[in-house]
DNA sequence: GCCCTGACGCTCG
DNA sequence: ACGAGCGCCAGGG
């Protein structure tokens, strides 16, 4: 029942929405969160999406690499390094400097079955 | 109804 | 350690 495709995205977008201003995370950890670990790519797909909505902001979302994989989506070709930036994460080269410390862990979504 | 693509991640060579 | 390939889920043609 709540296993609906569009379930999967609105839970996507929840995780996303709840990343604090100058933290990032990564796709495998919000499909983690989401209980799917495996639809990492999903998550990305979800994200495409969301780009019509404000709330989710997708550029504190890259891959486990810590890499702005997503940036060639957006607006411009650095839009996203300047929004990471902005709020103090370092980018160089596509790159979050010290990924790790900026990283925030998306918590587990509690599947209602 | 079938085939291909995609903002990822892991395993194998 | 590096590179290539496969698997996963959903959407579009």
């Amino acid at each position: 029942m709540s296993k609906l495709p569009a379930d999967f995205y609105q839970k996507v977008y929840a995780v996303v929405r709840q990343i604090p201003k100058g933290k990032v995370t990564s796709y495998g950890a919000i499909a983690k969160a989401i209980g799917s670990p495996q639809s990492s790519r999903t998550v990305g797909y979800a994200m495409n999406a969301s780009h019509n909505l404000e709330n989710v902001p997708a550029h504190r979302v890259v891959n486990r690499n810590g890499v702005l994989t997503g940036k060639h989506h957006f607006s411009g070709t650095h839009a996203m390094q300047q929004l990471l930036e902005a709020e103090g994460i370092e980018v160089i080269d596509d790159q979050i400097i010290n990924f790790e410390a900026h990283f925030w862990e998306p918590e587990v979504l509690e599947a209602k079955e």
